[in-house]
DNA sequence: ATTACTAAATGGCGAGTAG
DNA sequence: TCTACTCGCCATTTAGTAA
């Protein structure tokens, strides 16, 4: 016996009107509305729940008080847990790909004291003058760089110099090749497409792996948590309609 | 258009195989097995999970990899959002009854050094040197009562003076009539029944409320988070199942 | 105003099976 | 092996309606 999402969702909109420590007033009319059900389903469902044992009706005159019981509350309670070990779990997204030679201004910029100073202090390291180019080879390492550009919040400033102007970017740390410490970068106006990535490191990366053009790298970031932007929000309780 | 539950817990095992940041290879057998369905159930949800747009699917030669997209992430955040905004919620008990006078030995067991010391140290209070009796009204009050005798988590213990034993108690921390500070007190071997509890606070509530017997009274305990205590346990991912 | 029954429609399920 | 179709069966839904 399986309760289905409707049946969840009234329990849970039974629970959220404080109805485990009291008995709250719920006519069938309008549980159906706050669920976006009919009236009929609203009363099959509150007969199949209280004979479920997950909650309690008691009649008084013409108005019925329910209460969730403990059983319901514990049948809420697995079911958020089952979701939260889930979802409130680092998440790893990988970057795979391709070294190559790129145009070689990255020595130049990285080596500049106002972006270089910026690196030290919002990254924590010296970053070795110089980017490693990736060339990503999954769709699933385009995917994850299109995320983590919007997730990247280590935000490296532009500035001007005379006439020339230097533009910003963002930065998010990383894992080189399961080993050494990383930082990707998202360059705002890059002459690259969104398949590559340029990382920096305060160690020389071609050195120290030893690195040609066409070897196969990993790039493993860590989220925390659920720090992915949500697009939509959705809204009303216990949103999985449509 | 709604998902139904096997379907959300579909979607949360592809989610939770990494199936966000990486395509994972899933055959319909194998998904039917963890959901504990059919083939063919396994094979329906993902068309339609597919066609909702919350799972991307490709398929390489004879096996498929699915990957989780951002909106089918997002149905999941929705859900455990929700869920998570009622659930992580302070919770308040409320007990509603009416005073009555007692067989007197509140005010001796309270003045007892060995057991004042302990409410001072552990409850913060030098409680008044008696307890208020209170006759729960309601079924709610009464269940409220038991549930609350589980969360007590303030253990005053027994001691013995000479011949005589003296019985351990557990307390917990609320409010009177919304505005006092109180402690609720569960009596290991009270002479009372399930529908009394007795009340002691730093100010003599008899005199505070000027109360008579057979008053209402009312006390509120808070609980800060989910910390009612879970009997069964479940197990399965997303065990709404029975 | 309720709750909840019956009946008919809709939709999900799994066995069988084709590709 | 796999995916996914059809089909009979059962569950769930809503409309109508009784109490």
């Amino acid at each position: 016996m399986t309760l289905n999402l409707m049946a969840v969702r009234a329990l849970l909109t039974l629970y959220a009107q404080n109805g485990f420590s009291v008995s709250v007033k719920v006519s069938t009319p309008a549980l159906a509305r706050t669920l976006g059900t009919s009236q009929q389903s609203a009363s099959r469902i509150l007969i199949r729940l209280e004979k479920e044992g997950l909650i309690e009706r008691r009649s008084v005159g013409r108005v019925t008080f329910v209460r969730v019981t403990e059983l319901g509350l514990n049948k809420l309670l697995d079911l958020y847990t089952d979701l939260r070990a889930v979802i409130e779990r680092p998440m790893d997204f990988v970057l795979e790909g391709r070294v190559f030679t790129g145009f070689g201004e990255g020595a130049f910029y990285v080596s500049l004291p106002k972006y270089r100073q910026q690196f030290r202090e919002k990254l924590g390291f010296d970053p070795f003058p110089g980017t490693l180019n990736v060339r990503l080879l999954s769709l699933d390492s385009i995917n994850n760089r299109r995320l983590l550009n919007r997730i990247a919040d280590v935000y490296i400033e532009g500035f001007k110099n005379g006439s020339r102007t230097y533009g910003g970017l963002k930065a998010i740390h990383g894992t080189f090749n399961d080993s050494e410490l990383c930082a990707v970068l998202f360059i705002e106006r890059t002459h690259y497409g969104s398949d590559v990535v340029e990382v920096i490191s305060p160690v020389y990366l071609r050195g120290r792996f030893a690195l040609k053009d066409g070897d196969k790298v990993r790039i493993r970031v860590t989220i925390p948590k659920e720090k992915v932007e949500r697009e939509e929000v959705g809204g009303e309780l216990v949103s999985v309609g449509t």
